[in-house]
DNA sequence: GCGGACGGTGAGAGCGCTCCCAACTCGACA
DNA sequence: TGTCGAGTTGGGAGCGCTCTCACCGTCCGC
């Protein structure tokens, strides 16, 4: 347990290098204006002080953090389970670092830490927020919206249609629809005729928008043959059963992500059935390391989902520029969906 | 992206309440001392304007910001890929909650992170941190010593043995020597003679006192029995393919932990090898998804993960608080080391 | 040789909050 | 009736920083 030492204060450079305290800010915020020497002199009180500027006396005037909130809510367990969001992540991470923005994650489970972490992006820690994997009726975007604090979301937010008193909704998201439209298409065009849809968590937009396009292909679908479930394996191997229970001349399934997919195709292996000759299989994402790792190699519908969390960082950072700056250059950021690419493999 | 609305002050809430800002300030932060009739009015104003501390504000003066860091030096990817992770922050989380921390997660992928997750600590925009993952020469524990941010590390840091300058490290660990021992005492109880360890990542404490573990019982083994890898499915199949071509007669496998049990588990399927019929394999940590899930089931050495965080957060919490009251009530935190069991499934 | 422009510097206000301390109000008690 | 303390409340300093603005010297042009 490291011990805590009093930190120097501005103050004390300023009377080390024999300057004021307005000089030393200068220097350490970039050292404009300031003549070399005594930038040199600065620079050299600030080493031998070990001086590190305090973070909330800046804040406090400058009204920046340089930090960026990252909000999942979802329990630890699914966020980690899930590749999906490190991909994410990863995006958001770079741009974040390129821009010399602290990444800060926050994981909401339950209601209680729901109003801490509104309590959080209110107090003011953070210059904005991206918001993935909000359920239909989730408080949060409430309390973010309250709090005032820029957001950008991952997916489309159930009320984007309209707009809220505070302005347009801007997110990020894939072509779920027209992806999953594609993926039943290719399996009609394989002759399929008993295609299935296991679906994903029905209270996020993105499981709505793939059933969606599901339907929009097989419009009088036996009702049967669409089973609800929650983009887990171990969901998939449970829908998959219980579709083979209901409709066992099902030939083919479109899951709503790839890991729904693989424990779809687990069961399915357990019954002794083929993948793709009894049962042709499509998942959504193409997240690699579990599309590839199938027997047989999936099917999927991909998007770039590192290139989302890139995106969503860029969206909210400009945005963030450009209110601090003369507020208006180059127009207000808006939503962006990405297309989606059928990746064919073996599994259909 | 919401806009911004100019935040109301303690002030505003005064002007309102009709009362001083001190008195506000008194309510906001409990209400003792204050007439009843008056908190009633200042929650009242409080609730009208929307008013939310400014935690930059009250930072700058108390010196405390409710906020853990919790630093991680692994890339996204390993973190969100290897369920350790997830386990550990869940203890931890569960913890700061009870005590209305926010948990901040920072991951560190290269030197260029480092440096910037330095400044945030040093910055201080939290009270402590936990960090986790250290590798032999991370320049982290340095900085953030210099940043003087008091700090409880997850896994026996390299330098554990000796003292810092700064006082004494405080960590929380499993017994990983002792329980390697039990593990490999447990093949050779089998009956077992060509008994061989995967390593973790040599690195990382974990992983050397691991092998240490193995080497007490396995006094002289045959050095090719030893193959170092990297904690990962991946490098556990690599490294099984090694040993076999190495050593086609091992007929035990001791793996550094479940995930690198799991791919070599994987290699020896593919090559006709029955477990444990041929080669018995023990791996380490018994983390649930995977070890039940493996065929056959895992026999491992369990380790409390959560609870291990849920420790970590606890000595830290401890450690502020002590140092907020009368600094040396109750004794500094020192380090714990939890036990493991040998958990006996069907693998070995 | 003088006024003005200009780069560089410091003084000081103030960001929003906490907390110390003085002041003020009562009721109790001598 | 005067005094005292407990219980409340407000005033004001100050946390460490940024940023405006006034000031000071220099250098240029006329």
């Amino acid at each position: 347990m490291t011990e805590t030492a009093p930190r120097p204060t501005l103050e004390a450079v300023a009377a080390r290098a024999g300057v004021s305290r307005a000089t030393v800010s200068r220097v350490v915020n970039g050292g404009d204006g300031v003549r070399e020497s005594l930038v040199e002199r600065v620079r050299q009180a600030v080493e031998e002080l070990g001086y590190v500027p305090n973070q909330a006396a800046r804040s406090l005037v400058t009204r920046r953090h340089d930090a960026i909130a990252v909000v999942i809510a979802e329990p630890e367990t699914r966020v980690f389970a899930d590749p999906f969001f490190a991909m994410q992540l990863r995006g958001i991470s770079k741009e974040l670092t390129a821009h010399d923005s602290q990444l800060v994650l926050l994981l909401t489970e339950g209601r209680a830490d729901h109003a801490r972490v509104g309590r959080y992006l209110a107090g003011g820690h953070v210059d904005g927020a991206l918001v993935f994997s909000l359920h239909l009726d989730d408080p949060l975007p409430g309390l973010i919206q309250r709090a005032g604090v820029p957001t950008v979301f991952g997916g489309r937010p159930s009320w984007s249609e309209g707009t809220r008193a505070t302005g347009p909704t801007v997110y990020v998201d894939c072509d779920n629809r027209g992806g999953a439209r594609e993926a039943v298409r290719h399996l009609v065009a394989l002759g399929r005729t008993r295609i299935a849809h296991i679906t994903g968590a029905l209270d996020q937009t993105s499981a709505v928008d793939r059933l969606d396009g599901f339907r929009d292909v097989m419009v009088d679908a036996d009702p049967r043959l669409i089973v609800e479930s929650d983009f887990t394996p171990g969901g998939g191997e449970r829908a998959m059963r219980e579709l083979l229970d209901r409709c066992p001349d099902v030939d083919a399934v479109f899951a709503a992500n790839d890991l729904t997919a693989y424990g779809a195709m687990k069961v399915l292996r357990e019954e002794g059935l083929r993948v793709p000759e009894d049962v042709a299989v499509i998942g959504f994402d193409d997240m690699l390391p579990v599309a590839e790792q199938t027997e047989p190699p999936l099917t999927t519908v991909r998007q770039d989902i590192e290139e989302m969390g890139r995106l969503m960082a860029r969206l909210l950072l400009r945005g963030l520029d450009r209110r601090a700056t003369s507020e208006g250059v180059g127009g207000a950021p808006s939503s962006v969906i990405l297309p989606t690419t059928l990746v064919r493999r073996a599994s259909a």
